[in-house]
RNA sequence: GGGGGUGUAGCUCAGCUGGUAGAGCAACGGCUUUUUAAGUCGUGGGUCGGCCGUUCGAUCCGGCCCACCCUCACCA
């Protein structure tokens, strides 16, 4: 540490240098090393036993002194245990060294299980060792860290202290892991594709831009990575799917955060149906296995009930009902646009209805339900029925107002693909910079039809645990630069 | 971008009608060898988010700015 920045820490941080000094001055390391052979807190109250012995290493989160002697809080990512360090046990250097500690401290502890007075499961310490000073003093014990920027910035401390944090980031990896079994057993194979796009394509949201230097050129990061596993399709690769990142350079709110967690799923043969029945499944499995069994449960002052079957509700039906007129009706949908205060700038008379859609009814949505039948006029990637061409394989499902999965019959001619992705470009729609040229070309060589589908994992994370904000679900949301 | 809220010690928060600040935890020094939000006696710690203004005097009033939260708008 140099000392020049001495001065300009404050009193808490100048304790903990000196403590760090006396530390060394005993001969140990402040920062210690290779730990061997300790036993997870949690494994050692499971597994009680008195007088074992045992080892085991955490963070101080607690002391309390009592002169010659002291009981301190250990914690590591399974418990917490209690420490009872007696000077008369551990002599006159072990307790110099534990008066050297300090709140947040790593320490390792050797010593023999029993209980205290009260009852509590204690490691009788005769052997400890610093495995890392800690040098900035941590957030209150019983408070804990609420300020919600700086537990965002400092998740770190967020962890240390706040119980519930970590129990959600571990939830948010259990049901990750279901999901990815959930599809191998189906005969679903994992794959990755580029998140750096020449075309951005698969959606149309605005991308973020980057450069290549060697190669020259501006790339995108994507914001789908659906075309990609459509030529995977062409290629014979039958059931795929991806878990990853996509990136979409848009608003921050609790439900959007630039960069977030999509599935897509592709089954060659299939369609939405089958995309359905998917869905449901792994939706029901995974509420089952997150709350033993049971299907229904709270989200914030709601509940939530996922038994099956969902229900299935049309769009055009629903655009009537909460909207008070046809989906075709251009003029008493634009008047309703007008009267909602929507923007219609540069849009087409089927993207104000879909805006008019976007307000009167998803918000009311408490679902899970799943929309479908959607219109194909905003479906360029979408199948349309065979009977009923103005109408195409589509579905979304919606959770508590909240887009949770939209899936489709995918279009698999590529004249058709062509022509709709040369309307969307002459629309000028955000984000559509130009055509795919090689994604219609593997398409001319033959796509199976194949149902596909996305689903928002950070949304099913909040869903199942709970949390109001797609902050809450992931460990380092973008924040502005400090 | 509009509206509302918040910003005070390391953390969690008080602070009336303008007179340059308090508590609990944490820290430091005592006492304390079974406590668990340990107890107890004492001590230190602040650019009151920033700048400008009004005033003899501003944490408090006014203006501007910054950050965060909520909400509306924007954004498949």
């Amino acid at each position: 540490m140099d000392l020049l920045c001495y001065p300009l820490m404050n009193e808490q941080q100048q304790e903990r240098i000196k403590k760090l000094g006396s530390i060394k001055a005993l001969g140990f390391d402040p920062f210690g090393k290779k730990f061997p052979a300790t036993t997870a807190i949690k494994a050692i109250k499971d597994n009680y036993e008195e007088s074992k012995i045992v080892t085991t290493a955490g963070r101080i989160l607690a002391i309390r002194s009592h002169g010659k002697a002291a009981f301190l809080d250990l914690k590591d990512w399974t418990g917490k245990i209690q420490v009872y360090i007696k000077k008369d046990k551990v002599g006159d250097k072990l307790f110099q060294l534990y008066e050297a500690f300090d709140l947040g401290d790593i320490v390792g502890v050797k010593g023999a299980l029993a209980k205290s007075k009260t009852g509590e499961i204690t490691v009788f310490a005769d052997d400890f060792t610093m495995l890392s000073k800690s040098l900035l003093p941590l957030p209150e014990k019983w408070h804990g860290l609420k300020d919600v920027d700086l537990r965002y910035r400092q998740r770190y401390l967020d962890l240390i202290v706040n119980n519930e944090v970590l129990d959600v980031f571990i939830k948010r990896t259990k049901i990750i892991n279901y999901i990815r079994n959930f599809m191998g057993s189906k005969g679903f194979v994992e794959v990755e594709t580029p998140m750096m796009h020449p075309v951005p394509g698969g959606a149309t949201a605005r991308p973020f831009i980057t450069h290549h230097n060697t190669l020259d050129m501006d790339l995108y990061l994507r914001i789908a990575p659906e075309l990609y596993l459509k030529r995977l399709l062409v290629g014979g690769m039958e059931r795929v799917y991806e878990i990853n990142r996509n990136f979409r350079n848009e608003g921050i709110d609790t439900k959007h955060n630039p960069e977030f967690t999509m599935m897509e799923v592709y089954q060659a043969y299939g369609n939405y149906e089958d995309m359905m029945e998917i869905t449901e499944q792994l939706f029901v499995n995974l509420a089952k296995e997150t709350f033993g069994g049971a299907l229904k449960f709270k989200y914030g002052e709601k509940e939530i009930d996922f038994a099956p079957p969902w229900p299935r509700q049309s769009y055009m039906e629903l655009f009537q009902k909460h909207a008070g007129c046809a989906w075709e009706d251009t003029e008493k949908v634009l008047a309703k646009a007008k009267e909602l205060g929507l923007d219609l700038k540069g849009k087409t008379a089927e993207a104000i209805a879909n805006d008019v859609f976007e307000k009167v009814v998803e918000p009311n949505l408490e679902g899970p339900v799943f929309l479908i039948d959607y219109p194909t006029a905003i479906c360029p990637l979408t199948k349309a029925k065979s009977d009923k061409p103005e109408i195409c394989e589509r579905f979304e499902l919606f959770i508590n107002g909240m887009e949770m999965a939209n899936a489709f019959t995918e279009l698999n001619d590529p004249l058709d693909q062509r022509k709709r992705f040369e309307e969307q470009l002459a629309r000028k729609t955000e984000g559509s910079v130009k055509l795919d040229e090689d994604f219609i070309t593997a398409m001319e060589y033959g796509m199976p039809p194949a149902g596909g589908l996305g689903i928002g994992i950070d949304r099913l994370v909040m869903i199942l645990t709970n949390s109001l904000s797609i902050r809450d679900v992931i460990l380092f949301p973008t924040l502005r630069e400090k």
